[in-house]
DNA sequence: TCTAAAGGCTCTAGTCACTAGAGCATCAAG
DNA sequence: CTTGATGCTCTAGTGACTAGAGCCTTTAGA
């Protein structure tokens, strides 16, 4: 048994994550010792090196509550896992084709730059005048930035 | 002059999202007709327009209005709006290098599954068992979803 | 001219997955 | 026994919107 400090280092999860998990019903809460601080055995380290590994690649959490659910019946067919995993795949998919053709399009506009004035500046041209683009864009929605 | 609506239809941007703009201060409070209905002129319409097309490729709101700021001063150098979207365009493949590797671990994990049952689903053993990927992942922070 | 639908208004709260901070209690090492 | 690290709860903030309630104004047709 081990305090939220030692799982948080043994996962490589924050210790405010695992009690927003815990707060969100992703982890069970766990017991707590005399003076009221949680403590974590095998199975909890497991469970959320599991969430930790499935949010790396991307797994929202309710996805990540759904496989988790799925886990815990080992006799079933994984097929909804699978569904699972092939939908998270097919979204990373859209994701890459939608920045490469952001990238395209930016360096275009940086490499257009001639460093001058912003009143020549293709940058903000371009920003300006959707004419002067290579190509349609998706919705705003659809491109997210990173923390 | 036309209404928010016209506007909306007009930008591709929601009506909500317009207000949004507007409360945050990346547009400017417009005029109000004898109804408090807002009205807006050409001027907002190019702003607005710059803005959409700015989200489209990404830039976070802060950097959009960094490059506003720069676009009303035509006579200084472009050299900031420059490294704004330098900047914008190496985010941009940072997260494409990322999403490749993250495809290619699902993949793996997707392809390796044999439509068993979940005790034997390759699926929910990688997520449990990180020995078993290719490689290291990123931070969770690094990768997130879209709407 | 009347009416009804469409559009507009403000305000609050919700989304996702955390993160930060206040203010206090408990634990572990020296 | 002290002190610093760690733990606790609670609230609020992040980014970029989105949804909904409850009301008011405009506009098009009869």
């Amino acid at each position: 048994m081990f305090s939220i400090g030692k799982l948080a280092a043994a996962t490589g999860v924050k210790v405010p994550t695992i009690r927003y998990y815990e707060q969100i019903g992703l982890l069970a809460t766990p017991d707590r010792n005399s003076g009221n601080q949680r403590l974590y055995d095998d199975a909890a380290r497991a469970r959320l090196a599991f969430i930790r590994h499935a949010r790396e690649l991307g797994f929202p959490l309710d996805a990540i509550r759904e496989l988790l659910g799925l886990s815990d019946d080992p006799a079933r067919s994984c097929e909804q896992a699978d569904a699972i995993a092939q939908r998270q795949l097919a979204q990373v998919e859209a994701r890459i084709t939608r920045l490469n053709a952001l990238r395209a399009e930016l360096e275009r506009m940086v490499h257009q730059c001639a460093h001058g004035t912003i009143a020549e500046c293709r940058v903000i041209e371009v920003l300006g005048n959707h004419a002067l683009c290579a190509h349609e864009h998706a919705e705003p929605s659809l491109v997210q930035e990173e923390a």
